[in-house]
DNA sequence: TTGTACGCGTTATCAC
DNA sequence: GTGATAACGCGTACAA
């Protein structure tokens, strides 16, 4: 069931020397602080302690565990570890989808928190399925001592039964009682609308993304109250994969709709369209104008270049992290809230957006 | 030393509902199949068996204690359940730099093979960081079955070192005695020369990644090699780091060897060096030509669109948790192998490469 | 078919 | 300062 010897056969597999013999102790497994104690002559829970309190023994006798600890190559079993202290020091982190370059960020911030707390990042990655989204966090939830859900694609209720398991902290997305990290896209909005109006727009099309994706949601919301403000109108295209075939699938209903500016629900989806408009003939921007969201990696070199809203993604990480850390060392104890103050968006701007002409 | 109070200080925070009571059971922590056996009226080991081993066991004890386990909201614990079996069910990838975009595919073929085998991929990067690679490494190792090695930055000693622990595979980089997968670059690197020679071009310069960069020693051992057989000169500039800033910072230099022709060692160097040659005025493909490795994401819409050797990236993922598997399965007791026949790479011609024009 | 008892590697709580 | 011993949650021979 796991894989078959084809894997191995008829390939150009060159034979090299020894097959290093695995382990060396006693037991068949790693080496274990039973090892060491026997080795230097003590007790294991003297190794232990020798091991994770240092100082708090006497010198020579750390010494001589130090020096049999690394004769052996030891090293402590985190999970054997993890079963008496309920800790792993081992954070998770949980995409839907690892190849969207708007994780950049997201993994960046994370990472950087988590290393300064001392604590390892796990990544899983859900290809945008909410099934494998569940048993990858069913699977790694007892594994880590929290979990933040960057792009998570559950339901509210399985979302905030997490809550009740492990430290779990949102990001872009809501939920009743479940702490999140959601920067404040008004202001971008705002910008974007007032940017569009400005080159003489009067209408947006909004090219939605999944109906799963929470932010979506909220991007239209913005979008609608910005664009009532500024005397402008509104549709929907969508919803879409939030992916650049996505947006290249779309291209067809949106010349239909005789749009002249087109907001994308993200930047992979902006570019998709860009590129396919570009190929079948449109002018940037003088046909079209089109904006997304995220400023991610290839956004600034495409032709033309995308104008999109920013958001602070990396501020983002770290702060859902940290949000975790907090929840983990106060006991889990910690009122659920909304993070959105200072992570504020802002728009871009670059060639993909322009007065539109009149044909 | 984990995490202050500022993180929750200041911001907008919203207060929401009831702060949700974690845990349910007696000592506080998740579940156990004690709590089942005592809800459903059995042994624990009888609980044991029956999410184990389902029909093995009386249908109505079973019945009972999978209602007990749902009431109860019950999951194994991984890591419990990996101590006396030694396995848990899931495997390491571990990658030098996650933002770059050529792990995509990688990650896409290395969940691919691990779902299809029930297993869980969990990912670590290390920033480039040889130090934190360790660490992430010595942390996670334990708790995986196995490990893929994508883009490692250890030393060939420590690879070693890691075999006789778990089960390794080695992705774009040889070392004695360590099970790998590697492309072969000879085809890519055979046309891309005879490519540029065609062009006119009589001298390549070659932007090489970092000295830890194994691969980035064979690009240029491939290239050494065919453009002698073509009669052309090569020379290097570097080491770089294999970033978009690496391929910008290393434009003065390029220039100063008055190059017609740059092959860098990966698509993020090219990409860096094409966009910051461009704002020089370089003119493409008449000043200069470009070739990269790689073809990633965005690689396409640059301007020009960027020549590049493309691999078999997501086979090569697939490929290297066949391998892992195969050596969990057979006991680890596997021939240390190269794998390298059917993943070969080819050269993808865009605009960034043409004939040489006399100033 | 089901219960008993032990081991997995570590930490923690006792004595000494 | 150090040694013995009991958990932690689960799988599994072995006994019943």
């Amino acid at each position: 069931m796991v894989s078959d010897k084809s894997a191995l056969a008829d390939d150009a597999i060159a034979a090299v020397p020894e097959p290093a013999p695995r382990r060396r102790t006693r037991s068949g497994g790693a080496p274990t602080i039973y090892d060491i104690a026997q080795l230097a002559g003590v007790n294991p829970s003297t190794v232990s302690r020798a091991l994770n309190q240092p100082g708090r023994i006497n010198a020579k006798t750390e010494a001589r565990v130090r020096a049999a600890a690394k004769e052996l190559d030891y090293h402590a079993n985190p999970m054997a570890r993890a079963l008496p202290t309920g800790r792993t020091n081992t954070l998770g982190l949980f995409l839907a989808d690892i190849t969207n370059p708007m994780v950049f960020d997201v993994v960046r911030g994370a990472e950087r928190a988590a290393t300064a707390a001392g604590l390892t990042l796990v990544i899983a990655e859900s290809q945008e399925s909410g099934d494998l989204e569940e048993t990858a966090i069913e699977r790694l939830l007892p594994s880590v001592d929290g979990v933040v859900l960057a792009t998570t694609r559950l339901s509210d209720e399985r979302i905030l039964a997490l809550t009740r398991r492990k430290p779990v902290v949102l990001m872009n997305r809501e939920v009743d009682g479940v702490t999140s990290v959601v920067p404040d896209i008004g202001p971008g909005v705002d910008e974007t609308v007032a940017h569009l109006h400005g080159l003489g727009h009067r209408s947006i099309v909004y090219l939605s993304g999944p109906t799963t994706s929470w932010m979506s949601g909220r991007r239209w919301d913005a979008l609608s109250a910005s664009v009532v403000a500024h005397g402008m109108s509104l549709i929907e295209i969508g919803p879409n994969a939030p992916t650049l075939a996505g947006g290249r699938d779309a291209f067809a209903r949106v010349q239909l709709s005789g749009a002249t500016a087109v907001v994308a629900y993200n930047d992979l989806m902006a570019i998709g369209l860009l590129r396919e408009a570009s190929l079948r003939g449109v002018v940037f921007p003088d046909n079209l104008s089109i904006v997304g969201f995220d400023d991610i990696f290839g956004s600034d070199f495409t032709s033309p270049p995308l104008t999109t809203v920013r958001s602070p993604l990396l501020e983002a990480g770290t702060r859902a992290v940290d949000l975790v850390l907090h929840a983990i060392t106060t006991g889990d104890q910690v009122t659920p809230c909304l993070v959105t103050g200072d992570l504020t968006t802002e728009l871009v701007v670059r060639g993909s957006t322009g007065a539109p002409q009149a044909t």
